[in-house]
DNA sequence: AATAGTGGTAACCTGTACGTAACTAACGAC
DNA sequence: GTCGTTAGTTACGTACAGGTTACCACTATT
């Protein structure tokens, strides 16, 4: 779904689909979306996700203008992800998602970032 | 995405991105939303997407809920697809996506169901 | 000289979403 | 007895999202 090819199709919704619809996404917009983090925060936030996944994951959405990266020429280094204005405004539409959720399917869990 | 374990996810948006995260189902459901389609409509209304994967993600829309599948016992048989109240609720998700897709990548399509 | 802490990368594997093409059952019309 | 129409199904193939594990560069601390 995250195919560069949905992100050219006709259809918006498509469009959006392709940027929103992997399985860690919009858990790690929501979850930068209280604060900013660094890498091995938003790690420690999300035991469920490889390294490896998050940081594909990351640089997918850096590329699609959801969030920012700023490293810090530190050591240890240091590298903090931080949402867009892009990325702020798909916050109404995951909240719809979560209220959707809990009114059709029962009160399961919350909006909680794992 | 939508692999039955997410549905069980403690997430709630990853619970709903595995109802709507796949490739041809928020178009589906909004072709639905105008009128109700029999099967032959709608497969003409999306002439890009395979019998196979619709007749796929109807039954998956159908056990989800989303969709009510009335078939009628003439011949040639006719079945009728539309949504539920649950998928009904699910269009304000679809127009937001649509507007958030406009404002901040150009206005490149509509939302038309192909 | 070994260890810890950072933010990753490289090699590899697997399940499944998606796609193609051919086929089916039932009946009426001709 | 064959053709058209509908709503699928069956068999098969493939690309890729997602996952595991091991490893790296850099420095301060001990």
């Amino acid at each position: 779904m995250t195919n560069d090819t949905f992100k050219l199709d006709k259809c918006p919704m498509t469009r959006t689909m392709a940027i929103l619809g992997s399985k860690w996404k919009p858990v790690i917009i929501y979850t930068l979306s209280k604060r900013h983090l660094r890498f091995g925060q938003l790690a420690a936030q999300m035991p469920l996700i490889s390294r490896k996944v998050l940081t594909d994951q990351l640089k997918e959405l850096e590329e699609d203008n959801i969030l920012l990266r700023e490293a810090y020429n530190e050591l240890p280094p240091r590298v903090e992800y931080s949402l867009t204005a892009k990325g702020l405004a798909l916050l109404p539409i995951l909240q719809q998602m979560c209220e959707w959720n809990k009114q059709f399917e029962g009160h399961v869990g919350a909006c909680e970032a794992r």
